[in-house]
RNA sequence: GGAGGGGUGGCUGAGUGGUCGAAAGCACUGGUCUUGAAAACCAGCGUAGGUAACCCCUACCGUGGGUUCAAAUCCCACCCCCUCCGCCA
């Protein structure tokens, strides 16, 4: 949610920041509604001042033993009055709220022009990438006797789905274990463990909520039970911790580190991807969270997207980092880099870490502040995130990456001590 | 699932339908005192909106309805927490 206070000063300055990411602020709307909700607003809190007043004098008048009945007969006809003031208030409100909801977040000035993926900044890379003396082959030709069985998956829940066998799957899991302790022994994040189902609320405060409904898995307590979701990702629960909530200051900068599964439809991506497991409605990742004080939050983003490179430094993963363009942000996110890890089998850099600073927008959302030393007023804080990383593309691209020309998958030094010390699996 | 108790400011916690946005304490801020600190004492101290700001006004006591001229207080529904019983990985 943007600062409702700019919106009134500059319409017309958001509208064209909003334009760098495509997206078309409609001022005469805002400005008809804000018009609309001032006047009744005023009217109808001038109606509960007489109210209140009148009210409070009957309370004397009776407290002094005096006779109310003209008082009351005052006051007859101002409750409706001030019901249908109310309702067409709350009405316009609501219409307001709504408006806003929709409304992304500002590009930073430093977010490259563009409405596309293909207008996205190339910033760096890292990493030497293979030179095969074979052709290589990709993960699903690399898994295809059995540790990678997409038919199994197919059978039990549809399309979009996986089965992880024997030590293609302990690798799996060897990559989240790696990840967490880096995370937490190197980079200072507490690991929390978080609900995988979440309510409307929760999915509203970051943001994925109204906008992105289509993208979420609906889940139900009962028929008519408050609707609940599965979690896209991890960020949705973890920063939502801070819904509601007043930090002290001197808790800030707070770190966390989540490893969850997460859950996409992936509506509107049909035919994208469909072989293999880079888009699938179930993968895991590990994700990095940190609350900040306002004033910190573009340096904290530069050192969550190192924290979430040096996953892939570790790994010896050849990289590069990207800017966003406008049109490429989500919807939340003032800025983003994402990190583009080399799949030698598709032969190109595919995503596989996003890492964005949202500023106050998710906060105001949230209602997420904290408490200045000294006293003051309690301000909104900023939150970043970011994939650190996302573990299904990760096992990919160790497996592309390491492979051999017989088809076994080396695996990476820092992995061996997850993997009780193999260094090499072969096809079975 | 059954029985009971409870949800009030940053925290703890009082509150008889009528100056109750709400006692008291803790925490915090400023001051007096002190070489300095602590203690003691004095004062201040909720959030948001009308609004850029003061005054002023409005809303907010788990959530949503209702009764009333007037609701933290009475009524209804729901949510959450705690204790006990039952069931259960």
């Amino acid at each position: 949610m943007l600062d409702l206070k700019l919106l009134r000063q500059d319409a017309a300055a958001v509208a064209a920041a909003l334009g760098k990411r495509g997206f078309a602020f409609d001022t005469k709307t805002f400005d008809a509604l804000e018009s609309r909700r001032k006047a009744l607003q005023q009217e109808t809190e001038a109606l509960q001042n007489e109210r209140n007043s009148k009210s409070k004098s009957i309370g004397k008048a009776k407290a002094a033993g005096q006779d109310i009945a003209p008082l009351l007969a005052e006051v007859s006809g101002l409750g409706d009055k001030l019901d249908n003031a109310k309702a067409e208030f709350e009405r316009v409100q609501a219409e307001l709220d709504a408006f806003l909801a929709r409304v992304p977040n500002l590009p930073d000035r430093t977010v490259p022009e563009g409405l596309t993926e293909a207008e996205n900044l190339e910033l760096s890379r890292w990493g030497k990438l293979p030179d095969f003396n074979f052709t290589p082959k990709d993960h699903v030709d690399l898994g295809d006797d059995g540790r990678v069985d997409f038919e199994a998956a197919a059978k039990l829940s549809g399309a979009r789905f996986v089965v992880l066998r024997g030590e293609i799957a302990r690798l799996h899991r060897a990559l989240t274990q790696f990840m967490l302790d880096v995370h937490t022994q190197e980079h200072g994040y507490t690991e929390v463990y978080v609900p995988y189902i979440v309510g409307a609320q929760a999915l509203r405060g970051t943001g994925q909520l109204p906008k992105m409904e289509e993208d979420l898995f609906r889940v139900g307590f009962g028929e008519d039970g408050p609707a609940a979701f599965l979690i896209p990702t991890a960020e949705v629960p973890v920063t939502n911790l801070y819904r509601d909530r007043i930090i002290d200051e001197a808790d800030l900068p707070i770190r966390h580190v989540a490893h969850t599964p997460c859950f996409r439809s992936e509506a509107g991506s049909y035919g994208r991807d469909t072989r293999g497991m880079i888009r699938q409605h179930q993968f895991d990742k590990v994700e990095i969270v940190q609350v900040v004080h306002p004033e910190h939050s573009w340096e904290a983003l530069e050192a969550l997207t190192g924290h979430a490179e040096a996953i892939l430094k570790k790994l010896e993963l050849p990289y590069r980092k990207v800017a966003l363009c406008g049109g490429d942000l989500g919807f939340s996110s003032a800025k983003t880099y994402d990190l583009e890890v080399w799949l030698p089998g598709q032969d190109a850099y595919r995503e596989i870490s996003s890492c964005s600073n949202f500023l106050d927008f998710q906060a105001r959302r949230m209602q997420a502040r904290f408490r200045p030393q000294g006293g003051g007023k309690p301000d909104l804080v900023h939150t970043l995130n970011g994939s650190g990383l996302a573990v299904g593309r990760t096992l990919v691209a160790v497996m592309e990456n390491y492979q051999d020309g017989d088809g076994s998958i080396h695996v990476p030094d820092v992995l061996r001590p997850y993997m009780g010390g193999q260094s090499v699996l072969v096809r079975s």
